[in-house]
DNA sequence: TATTTTTTTGATCAAATGGACAATTATTTA
DNA sequence: TAAATAATTGTCCATTTGATCAAAAAAATA
């Protein structure tokens, strides 16, 4: 058994690890923790659910690892908001990426979305952390933007809120989304979401 | 055994029903319905578990029966909307409506959420059914309002979808929306989003 | 109160599942 | 190529869990 915090690994042990890890995403986001199960994992990745336990100790360890190698990606977005770009086009910028995050990236989306609606059991300690610590930072840009008047006020931590919900929204729901667009075509509705959102978006923030 | 569908129930069978239901409420919307068990559920309401399969057939019946009676509630906020009250007055009232269930509905919530996320498996004829013929009335009747410039010019049906997840982010993300906002005080979180939310549906319906 | 019906529960089962392990096979290294 | 190391797998185990059932207890009814 070689450790995990070791960085020597072996070419093997880095392609099944990998392996290992889309299958989980796949199934975690579709089951839950509690409903994904081993066999599933193995079935996925095609691997027998010993050889599984051979790289991972854990089902809880995979899915931690999993988390932790999505967060980073995740919140990239809203690191890169600048301070040196015009705020309103960074925000609907962001509001884009977000977007096109939930659409590209839909089980991880989901994956987050369980997750914290159950408690965040294993992520709080980071949703505390550098989430914290990067959403802090960007509402002190929000309101020194809001204060120069080059946005319209509004709770910088709300609009956060609101940018996160309505974009995450057609990844989590979109069973309920589609449904009620009759299974319009999946480009369709991205494009029609976009629209909608650079509108809202920019009307809210260019008012006072 | 009694059968479900006979209206003929003692008080005993009414009693119990009702009992087992929020417990399973309760259970469910904070595992879902895969981590739920039905030990958790048994102790939850002080009954044994084959007493609680005495009144129902199985875990997955009290799953469904639990969404089905919560439906109706759920919907209802949106039937509400009125075409004969003012455009702006009625969708800001539905906004707060919704804001409400999230701050007093939690569990009803998050039990939602986890459903759709996971392909609604249970409530998708529901999605199709009854959710979708009163979304389409009220669809109709926003594109009216739009065509009498009573409100400003936006996609419906992502309207609502935008009232859904930012008034109900505040439901089954309230761990993340606590940790970042340092833990303040549950009402005052909620006076702040609805400021927000009010402020923001608007700017958002008033202009051109 | 006697009888019938409803309700409750202890004991138990079968299936699912996370995990352990020794034996085998493949790969790397000396 | 031989030895050592890494990787794989078949088999097995313990626990959890949804569900069953017969017997006992409680409640309703006649």
């Amino acid at each position: 058994m070689k450790e995990i915090t070791q960085t020597k690994q072996t070419r093997i042990q880095r392609e099944k690890r990998l392996l290992i890890q889309n299958a989980a995403l796949e199934v975690f986001s579709e089951f839950g923790l509690r409903g994904a199960t081993l066999d599933k994992i193995a079935q996925t990745c095609g691997l027998t659910k010993p050889n599984i336990l051979y790289y991972y100790a854990s089902k809880d360890e995979i899915y931690k690892e999993v988390l932790k190698s999505l967060l980073e990606e995740w919140i990239r977005p809203l690191k890169d908001i600048s301070e040196q770009g015009d705020p309103l086009t960074e925000i609907l910028q962001y509001v884009q990426k977000k977007l096109i995050m939930s659409k590209t990236r839909k089980q991880e989306s989901k994956l987050f979305a369980t997750e914290i609606l159950h408690g965040a059991p294993l992520t709080q300690n980071i949703l505390a952390g550098s989430l914290k610590d990067t959403v802090d930072e960007k509402v002190k840009l929000f309101d020194k933007w809001i204060s120069e008047e080059k946005i319209a006020p509004v709770d910088p931590y709300h609009l956060i809120f609101s940018i996160w919900s309505m974009t995450q929204h057609y990844a989590d729901f979109d069973i309920q989304v589609h449904s009620l667009l009759n299974h319009k075509n999946h480009a369709t509705i991205f494009k029609d979401a976009e629209h909608f959102l650079l509108t809202f978006f920019s009307r809210c923030l260019t008012r006072d």
